[in-house]
DNA sequence: TCAATTTTATACAGATAGTACAATTTGAAA
DNA sequence: TTTCAAATTGTACTATCTGTATAAAATTGA
């Protein structure tokens, strides 16, 4: 993305952070930008376009590094979700993303409510897939509902502690008092078999393209990254990182994935013995389905 | 309150609910209610005044018939509270309080922003002392996190479920399950000790002249309803009744009740031996409390 | 009836979002 | 260095909205 763009982005979250999103107007942003109107109407269609493109640029780096935390870690382990979470909470805090959320969810504007939409979803689908990998396979019929409530409680709880111990008040503890809730609330609804949302449902709640999207960067993610501790555990490999660094490169943040050079660099991979030949064919079949994915879009996107 | 002004809060609610209150224009509350631009600003210095006195209104009929499921009933009885929530949450839906309630909260304006902060406040506050009631008094440290909790889980809870089964579903069963899986977390809290905030912070949210309010409103309320009911169920005492009547008329909607009159009334009460006189106590220094607190505002008023 | 109050119609001021477009600047290729 | 297309600027304009002002008309009540 262009230089200038991405500053007149900047610009307007140190405004937005400031003052609010409503109480900032264009004119404010082009005065602190240093920029003129035509300009920022032919960068963004509007201040509700900038605004997207900003939640874009923090969401990615929040889900980056979200995920970079659980790279060689036991997913199990309650401890690192909770470090997870509290990054997390730390970085909406820092960014104000919950005020700036709150102010514009409920919005006129259609497009932007369905981008904020599909955020929250994106979310709430992440915390069941980590609570289906620390509360285990069996407890899945109940971890669609405590998904739910963990993000209510945890947003209700940090709300109401913000207010009594002062903003820069530590967020851990009260991560680790949601986490320990929730057991509690896990455990409740397999005992009584209640539920209440079928974990099913939740794929129609997502846009189609969004449903496998997001599986898809975070299985990605996580098989590469083991596969390269595997490697780095055994004995310095470098041509093998390098492989494994160029297909997760280009498949996550390449517009146009090269199809034949990933297909090609997957080969060279699948000969070095090195590598858990398991956690292979987790990376390949994931490729398989996402250019399947690309096939379909492209059949449907022919006018 | 005048018949006119009144019509143009309902006319503004209809719109409100079509159309969002952002989306909403003066204008068109102008045309939609027929009356012309000066005399909407004769009632209301702007919009956003229409919204606080439309809360008014809606705030109290919600307040009172919540307060009415609960008159002869046992206070402990779980299902009555998941009753009187249910009807909570169907108000809230039929006149998009939710909704209106996000499309403002994070607003510019100060005095509308505390005017929902204290609203909230006021609901979190009850739902703590309906908690004590249900819990009992030992569990009292936990019942604060409970309730701010209570509330996010409930929230997300009807959110999620609403958009999983159309907006017009049936609520019990949410409200029912939600009010369930507070259960485990007051007794997961309670077994391990954790606690987050301490209960008697929450005065300090609330400004000074809520805090014994609306305690002062419920408690009058249940004792004078306890006592008709003690009167009722013995034998008919039309008197008795008219004087508890007007007590409560005189202090819940009269500007300036007449501590005269009620005094002179509350001392015909305790004359009559049919009443609890231990309720009649109650009922005497809640009395007494109010009209200290109303000689302190006066004391404090005086320019 | 008559005076006070409320209501109306209408014009106006000040912000704001977004459009249109000609003039100017920039930057990269020739 | 020159040239030319693309990016950028300045400025004027439209449309919408909130809120003010005020004179004229209608309503109310004593």
């Amino acid at each position: 993305m262009n230089d200038r763009k991405q500053h007149v982005i900047q610009m307007a979250h140190q405004l937005f952070i400031e003052r609010g999103f409503q109480a900032t107007s264009i004119q404010d942003i082009l005065e602190y930008s240093g920029i003129s109107k035509g300009t920022f109407y032919n960068y963004f269609s509007s201040k509700n376009e900038l605004l997207i493109a900003l939640f874009k640029a923090l969401y990615e780096t929040m889900e980056t590094s979200r995920n970079e935390l659980l790279i060689g870690q036991d997913p199990s382990d309650l401890e690192i979700f909770v470090k997870q979470i509290e990054f997390q909470m730390n970085t909406n805090k820092k960014n104000k993303l919950i005020t700036l959320f709150e102010e514009v969810f409920v919005s006129t504007d259609e497009e932007l409510k369905d981008f904020l939409k599909v955020g929250q979803m994106r979310m709430l689908r992440w915390v069941f897939n980590r609570f289906i990998e620390l509360f285990g396979e069996e407890k899945r019929p109940y971890l669609l509902d405590s998904s739910i409530m963990f993000l209510g409680m945890l947003h209700h709880n940090v709300k109401y502690y913000s207010i009594a111990n002062g903003a820069s008040a530590d967020i851990y503890p009260v991560v680790r008092y949601t986490v320990n809730r929730i057991v509690n609330v896990v455990d409740g609804a397999a005992e009584s078999g209640d539920q209440l949302n079928m974990p099913e449902q939740m794929n129609s709640w997502l846009p189609d393209a969004m449903r496998s999207e997001q599986d898809f960067q975070d299985t990605l993610y996580q098989t590469i990254s083991e596969l390269k501790e595997n490697l780095v555990s055994k004995e310095n490999h470098p041509k093998s990182v390098q492989l494994l660094d160029f297909v997760q490169d280009e498949l996550l943040h390449s517009k146009k994935p090269r199809k034949f050079l990933i297909e090609s660099v997957l080969l060279s991979i699948k000969e070095e013995e090195k590598l858990d030949q398991k956690l292979v064919n987790t990376l390949n079949s994931s490729v398989e389905s996402y250019f399947e994915r690309v096939a379909e879009a492209c059949e449907d996107n022919k006018d």
